[in-house]
DNA sequence: TATTAATTTATGTGCAGACATAATTTTATC
DNA sequence: GATAAAATTATGTCTGCACATAAATTAATA
């Protein structure tokens, strides 16, 4: 890390095989193993079996955004955290869905509107379909007690998807359920989740003014 | 990992220790860790020596952003990359500066304020300070063709810093520089660098309107 | 009874050695 | 000279063993 960082090995350079890092650092090869594989993890180095260690190219920055459940950020900024589900309907998906997610015509999706509050403030809309036939279960679920990201969080096994962070100026409707200026700036972020190839839900969340969202590199 | 989502060990479960898994799975200890801590690390699980491995209460969902060189984000769109520096100058630290990275009154910074563009379209605008005391070389490099970040990237060793995105309106000025009507919605992202436990450089960028920061789980 | 010290224990990290695997390079074949 | 097969090689992954370390538990002490 220090000769990386000191430019003893630029980059592009090919380092010395594990074997030989492992003589010079008096160490098992394992262990040296290890070293480069965890600097490989964060991006500093590119491997390649048999074609050895190099110095990455372009050292992407990669940092680790933590997404919690909307209750437990807003708990931990030590506020009350509560919801209101203002509107759900059962519907089918519109001709972009069906593309976008492989969804057939005749999918049942669920809806879900929701405003997430922090001690009564508005936090962040919330607006979701749920795909029915990956996850009936939910038709049973109280929603009104427990939100219906919990409700997934809990009860979806593990699942990969996709994150996209943007910023769109507040609609009319928006700016009314979040209490704030039309046209303010919200920070709004696109979530889709997938068990086994399967969309699960999709949800937009627009959070009121003046949130941040942190992350440690 | 299986278990886990089949909910065989429900969150806040206390799961086998190590030798157990090791002669159930019939491995060694070592793979058994292994694997562990690999879950562990992408958020399943929380271990803590003696107390044991237990399935994480709060599967805290982690993104990973990748924070390429503006150069390159604008090349991987297939866009050709430029930028204006706009202006210029050394200043001293504010009040605020001061508190918030611990810079001494007499810190020399240099400020720099640049346009990036997309095929000769607005793309980012940044404003930057650049801690002088921390890379006093800065001044002899020619930052009309390489930008202030790409040099830091290139001549700055390993460095730790805080990511911080948000949404705002643009300002008259902003709107101007972008190029897009004033107020409208601005992803904005602030990023301070550390070395050392010195700052080094602090920068804000603002994206024009319609960008979109996409991350993989 | 409260505090401190000693013991226990699950995970953390290291070693040496072995075999697996994917790429590359060399050799053999047509 | 082009293609296919064999050998080579750096990393990938595992085993078994050992000792380190932090935290919980128990025993000892004031």
């Amino acid at each position: 890390m220090r000769r990386i960082g000191d430019r003893v090995w630029q980059p592009g350079d090919l380092i010395p095989a594990e074997i030989e890092l492992a003589e010079e650092f008096g160490c098992a090869r394992a262990t040296v193993n290890r070293a480069l594989q965890s600097l490989a993890d964060s991006g500093l180095l590119d491997r390649r079996r048999k074609a050895g260690t190099r110095v990455a190219l372009n050292p992407v920055r990669k940092a680790t955004v933590e997404i919690p459940v909307i209750r437990k950020d807003v708990e931990s900024r030590s506020k009350a955290y509560s919801f209101d589900l203002l509107d759900r309907k059962q519907l089918s998906p519109s001709v972009l869905l069906q593309k976008q997610y492989g969804l057939s015509k005749s999918a049942h999706l669920l809806g879900l509107w929701t405003l997430h509050r922090s001690d009564t403030m508005p936090f962040a809309y919330e607006e979701r379909w749920i795909n029915l036939s990956a996850v009936p279960e939910i038709l049973e679920a109280d929603l009104e007690t427990l939100s219906a990201n919990e409700w997934l969080v809990n009860n979806t096994p593990l699942s990969h998807g996709e994150f996209a962070f943007s910023a769109r100026n507040a609609s009319i409707a928006e700016s009314r359920i979040l209490n704030c200026p039309q046209g303010a700036a919200l920070f709004v972020a696109d979530r889709s989740t997938w068990v086994a190839d399967q969309p699960v839900t999709a949800v937009r969340l627009a959070y009121a003014p003046g949130f941040t969202m942190n992350t440690t590199v």
